[in-house]
RNA sequence: GGGCGAUUAGCUCAGCUGGCCAGAGCGCCUCCUUUACACGGAGGAUGUCGGGGGUUCGACUCCCUCAUCGCCCA
């Protein structure tokens, strides 16, 4: 006997963890779980999430709409894998290590005895100052070991988390980016492009990171606009005839002056060019060069020229020959180059020579500007740009390539807008570099030869220098910026380079990949690109971008702003801090969270949300909680036929109500699919909440109420179509609430029993419905429509008279023709039981009784007896407004097919809907009238 | 400076290739604890569709322009 003892409330607490341990148990998350012969294969690579990080609400729809694709092509039969994995996150995740192992004692005393603190470097690397910075101190090993077992200690929280969530992944696959294969992967992928010219090494101006001491690339530089200054600075001509004034944003960069340039055009300067100025406060000369950069409309004209520190100076300084002087370290503080000034952090110094200049005359003014200045997108700092030798990807050869996968339509985004935001970038990319100078990450596969001074770059340790056979070879320092293994993500987790990996040949490419608009560059571009390269193939087809998700007041959250909504508080209850103010949850449930992320996901627009904004999603998956709970107790009282099939189902006896539910069902089915072929989330969710409570749960189940009164055929009817119906629904909101559905749809299957249900003991696992041709009935929707007009039209009434619904009336249903009322006699016991009448007289133009309060419905008008119940002059107002309502749209109608020019050019169909349109409101308008004038 | 998005009910948002008397959820008002559900039911109120032009028989929808907000690139 099936259980029937559930609660009156959904406990999503009850339930979620038990069915996730069982499917996964079960197997029913492995690639290929219930895939039926013929079908296709349907794969989608998560966005590996930082393997140290938590979940945050941003996971939570981007799994969300993840996991709603990938049950959803589950069902329908497709060969599925979502395959799952985490990032490592190179500069986050060792800028946390670097912090613990500065400051927090509890971390140190569990670190393992493997680590020896204060071990010398063994390979320091010179191009940092070690003074000061505590992962230098430790060593890279020892560091390197810390970062392994901080990972131990927090990795697989998120993972964890996800399945929280509900997520369906093929947790057996579960790759991490360190992992010997994707090493492997890195590596191989490193090589082929060095050897093919696509991977260089060369001494550039990059962004220097000087709190996190690494270069970085374009793409992880944000422009912020800054209050500044443009300082006005003398520098004194070697020959004493005179100065000239420079001006500058950075006066601290001028210890690193080696020129000042003017344009060859400004007359004001000519003269001066070839002779020097002297710097203040050290005294060196340097040249005055003639150069297009300097504009002569520009301030004084004149500019310093500080290649070690400009990107548009160093190429001044390429073009003259200019010495790069360093005067601000990798560390941020001044150099032995700023004299006095050395060893000061940059800002510091600038105030400090502000001051000094402004008092020895070298300064001459200052004016106040806005400009725009590059930060380290993780760490905030103001980027230092810093000659030096870099490892770069050429992207131009690789981005051409790209470019028509996406043109041709082989690679599509969705918003379709996407496309020409990732095209312009492809189209102006630059070159990538990919060399980072921390230790946490894939470390270069070059040699350097301290013989010969060249390279080996190769997969596996050469030993050997490959170009003079010296042993005298040590790898690289610099490890990849972690992008580069993300690039190779969508295959390399499915076994590249092993181009015989069975996962590789049945799931790649890939067929979708779910992610935010703000790692287009970063990583959907770089896949492409990748992937391109080491397979000849693109790695996915389809590129869904979702919005961002803002707080109430639609802004990003931040951990700083302490507006964040956190998923796990939501699912399973608790108290977290939200905008300054302590926010308790019950606890959701994560089919609530999920079903409200997904109503909210409408093409690709930011979701603005609050805690309370769950509530929503609760109160449906208690809705259909207890509708289930309706079925099952009715169900387990009558033993039911094994008609389960479309066609079994059209052969009982099936009433209007009947029929109108099937056909609506049908109708839902069509909707929903076609929403998720569209990625349109929101109108699947839309779909089958509309369907599920506006139509089973409003008119059909409270209809299935008085089938099951009478007993008998009807009552053994009822219950097969409802029976159908609530596994159908089941089945088309389960790739949204995974876990509710799974519940009931089990008790359902313990419940109604027989061969016939066995098609699967799991939801997850059974089939997406079709819609059924056989079951849907024509004409009912409009009668429906109309039979619901007439009983809301009574419950209008009643409660005008504030009577409660089940106070029995009686009613008269004056029709506008014989026909009409013929028909309405035929769903007489419906209108009688939904309105609540106790009695009911349907004919044509039928008298009404006195004492009788009028409603018009169309053509029709409905007469209840409630003498002196109703407030008339209420009523009078609801009546003379529609009038008005109706007199409207009436005249506009008449306009319109007035207009000779609208009868010719507007299409047929167009005219002739107007027309009967314009009929019917005629025919509701002077029924209005009538009323109006009887009350 | 360039590009993109948004602006529709008190709030959050739908409204797709022009043709409804412009919709939903939350909130609000009235009634109802009826044997699935008060995390509920029934009924109801609420809109110069950001402003101004234009195209069209017809514009929330297309074009131009302005305003406000947000994002991206430089």
């Amino acid at each position: 006997m099936p259980q029937l003892d559930l609660p009156k409330s959904y406990e999503a607490a009850a339930v979620e963890g038990d069915v996730y341990q069982r499917w996964e148990s079960t197997g029913c998350f492995k690639a290929g779980a219930g895939a039926r012969p013929g079908k296709p294969a349907y794969s989608i690579a998560i966005p590996p999430p930082n393997v140290t990080g938590v979940l945050h609400i941003g996971h939570a729809l981007n799994n969300t709409l993840q996991d709603t694709l990938i049950r959803w092509r589950r069902m329908q039969g497709h060969d599925v894998l979502w395959q799952p994995g985490t990032d490592h996150a190179g500069i986050a995740t060792e800028s946390v290590v670097a912090k613990l192992i500065q400051s927090d004692q509890d971390f140190l005393k569990d670190l393992s005895a493997a680590v020896i603190a204060g071990e010398q470097p063994p390979d320091a690397d010179a191009t940092r100052t070690p003074t000061g910075y505590d992962r230098d101190r430790f060593g890279r090993a020892p560091f390197l070991k810390a970062v392994w077992f901080f990972k131990a200690r927090s990795g697989g929280t998120i993972v964890k988390q996800l399945r929280l969530l509900g997520a369906s992944c093929d947790w057996s696959r579960e790759r991490f980016t360190l992992d010997d294969g994707l090493s492997h992967a890195v590596r191989v992928q490193f090589v082929r492009l060095y050897q093919q010219g696509l991977i260089y090494r060369g001494t550039r101006m990059v962004n220097w990171c000087p709190v996190q001491r690494t270069a970085l690339s374009d793409d992880e530089v944000d422009h912020i606009e800054k209050n500044g200054h443009l300082w006005k600075l003398r520098y004194d001509l070697e020959d004493h005839s005179g100065s000239i004034v420079v001006e500058t944003t950075r006066p601290e960069t001028f210890f690193g002056d080696t020129a000042v340039a003017v344009n060859p055009s400004d007359e004001r300067y000519r003269a001066l060019i070839g002779k020097r100025v002297r710097l203040p406060i050290i005294g060196r000369l340097i040249p005055i060069v003639g150069d297009e950069h300097a504009d002569p409309t520009k301030g004084s004209g004149a500019v310093k020229i500080t290649p070690a520190h400009d990107p548009n100076d160093y190429l001044v300084g390429q073009r003259h020959q200019l010495p790069l002087v360093r005067c601000i370290g990798f560390d941020g503080l001044m150099t032995a180059e700023a004299g006095p000034y050395a060893g000061l952090d940059r800002f510091v110094c600038r105030k400090q020579l502000i001051k000094d200049f402004e008092a020895s005359g070298v300064l001459l003014g200052a004016t106040e500007i806005v400009h725009s200045v590059g930060h380290g997108e993780r760490s905030g700092a103001p980027i230092e740009p810093m000659v030096t030798e870099q490892w770069f990807v050429k992207m131009g050869p690789l981005a051409e390539r790209a470019i028509p996968e996406t043109t041709s339509g082989r690679v599509a985004f969705h918003p379709e807008r996407w496309t020409k935001v990732y095209l312009d970038w492809l189209a102006n990319v630059r070159d990538w570099c990919i060399s980072r100078q921390i230790w946490w990450g894939h470390r270069i596969p070059a040699w350097h030869c301290a013989t010969c001074r060249q390279i080996t770059v190769a997969v596996a340790e050469p030993g050997r220098c490959a170009h003079c056979g010296s042993s005298h070879v040590s790898q690289d320092p610099d490890v990849l910026d972690t992008w580069f293994s993300s690039a190779l993500w969508p295959f390399s987790t499915l076994g590249w380079p092993d181009l015989d990996d069975p996962a590789l040949a049945r799931y790649f490419p890939t067929s979708t990949l779910v992610t935010d608009r703000g790692i287009i560059y970063f990583w959907v571009a770089r896949m492409v690109m990748a992937s391109l390269f080491a397979l000849d193939r693109k790695p996915f087809s389809d590129v869904y971008i979702h919005g961002t998700v803002l707080d109430e007041r639609g802004e990003k959250m931040s951990k700083s702003k302490g507006n964040g909504i956190d998923p796990v508080v939501m699912i399973q209850g608790g108290t977290q801090r939200y905008l300054g103010k302590d926010y308790t949850c019950p606890g959701y449930g994560a089919d609530a969270l999920r079903f409200t992320l997904l109503d909210m996901t409408t093409e690709g627009q930011d979701l603005k949300l609050s805690p309370t904004r769950f509530e929503s999603g609760r109160n449906f998956a208690n809705k259909v909680w207890n509708a289930g709970r309706f079925v099952l107790i009715n169900l387990s009282q009558r033993p039911l036929a094994q008609a389960v099939t479309a066609e079994q189902l059209a052969t009982l006896p099936l009433g209007f109500p009947e029929q109108w539910i099937l056909g609506r069902l049908q109708t839902a089915i069509a909707d929903c699919t076609s929403a998720l072929e569209k990625f349109r989330y929101s109108e699947y969710a839309n779909g089958a909440y509309r369907f599920f409570r506006d139509d089973l749960c409003d008119w059909y189940v409270e209809w299935a109420k008085r089938r099951f009164k009478a007993d008998g055929e009807h009552a053994a009817m009822a219950a097969q179509v409802l029976s159908y119906c609530f596994d159908a629904v089941l089945r088309l909101l389960h790739p949204g609430m995974p876990f509710i559905t799974e519940f009931l749809w089990q008790q359902l299957q313990a419940t109604v029993g027989g061969a016939a249900w066995q098609e699967q003991r799991f939801l997850m696992l059974s089939a997406w419905p079709e819609p059924q041709k056989i079951l849907y009935f024509s004409g009912t929707a409009e009668r429906m429509a109309e039979r619901q007009a007439l009983v809301t039209a009574v419950r209008h009434i009643r409660n005008l008279a504030q009577l409660a619904d089940a106070t029995p009336l009686a009613a008269v249903f004056a029709a506008p023709d014989p026909a009409s009322a013929a028909a309405l006699e035929i769903d007489r016991e419906f209108l009688v039981d939904r309105a609540a009448l106790s009695d009911a007289l349907i004919a044509e133009a039928a008298k009404k009784p006195a004492g009788s309060v009028t409603a018009v419905v169309g053509a029709w008008k409905v007469h209840v007896p409630l003498t002196g119940l109703v407030d008339l002059a209420k009523f009078r107002e609801q009546l003379a407004k529609r009038e008005a309502q109706l007199a409207k749209s009436i005249a506009g109608k008449e306009s319109r097919l007035g207009n000779a020019d609208y009868i010719a050019r507007a299409p047929g169909a167009q005219v002739e809907e107007t027309r009967a349109m314009l009929a019917a409101e005629q025919v509701e308008l002077a029924n209005l009238r009538e009323t109006l004038a009887g009350l």
